[in-house]
DNA sequence: AAGATAATGATATCTCATTATCATCTACAG
DNA sequence: CTGTAGATGATAATGAGATATCATTATCTT
């Protein structure tokens, strides 16, 4: 029952490269816009790197998941102020928006047990408005 | 180019049965559950014809789906107020909550459309935080 | 520099939810 | 009552996201 020794991750390009696509952009990211933000600076990553390094770095909470109804899931730094989202629907896009309503608890049935909240808009950002 | 003739939906006992879980209670239902709820009236009733008739009812707007992240599609009836949902993490439900914070509109960043929102609170439901 | 071993990438595979297939059944107009 | 076209159900097939496999490559300690 000699406990595993205790790994250690190594600092290789395409953690690097994973990383750099989050730091160069304020939005959530799906698995494979990391993919194409990633490649720019790593041509050969692979998705299966992109999934795995998603996972370890949401497991060692550098990442959140931000989940959007009927989407795959999105990730983006941890650690940011409280905030929501918001969904283009002509670009696919995921967006961050400040602020929230202040009386969220108030809308809990009685007996209910509120854990979180996610707040999704839905509609044209900027770009794809104009 | 004689256009279709114009079908006709007929009175079946298994889209009686669906119609009946629908009415037959408050919350969204995903198609298993509907599948479930209806096979206690019909236990004959298939999956297959779960997917077409929510489909149909859907297109028809008697149903209005209702997307909560990471699970499958759930469906409620059309036409109720404006109102949000629980998603219970324990027994994985979906309730309706009543209510809307006033201020959405106000989050939204300049240039963005707004178009819709969806609130989903998650934590546990009454029947489990007991 | 060299070895031990973690990491990578191409690709096969899995997991689901949902859809298509098709022989059989049934609602309903006539 | 009858015919027929729509409806059903068992099951195979699909599709998309995510994971597993495994030979090869690269990191990092010594």
């Amino acid at each position: 029952m000699t406990d595993s020794p205790a790994p250690r991750p190594r600092d290789t390009a395409q953690r690097r490269a994973i990383r750099a696509a989050f730091a160069g952009t304020p939005r959530p990211l799906s698995p494979l816009e990391v993919l194409e933000g990633a490649q720019a600076n790593l041509p050969g990553l692979g998705v299966a790197t992109v999934y795995r390094t998603l996972k370890m770095l949401t497991e060692e909470r550098w990442l959140v998941t931000v989940e959007i109804p009927g989407e795959p899931a999105r990730y983006e730094i941890a650690g940011k102020p409280h905030h929501h989202h918001f969904h283009c629907r002509a670009c696919g896009q995921v967006f961050e928006v400040e602020g929230c309503p202040r009386n969220i608890q108030t809308l809990t049935p009685t007996g209910f047990e509120l854990e979180d909240h996610e707040i999704v808009l839905y509609g044209r950002c900027a770009a794809c408005a104009a």
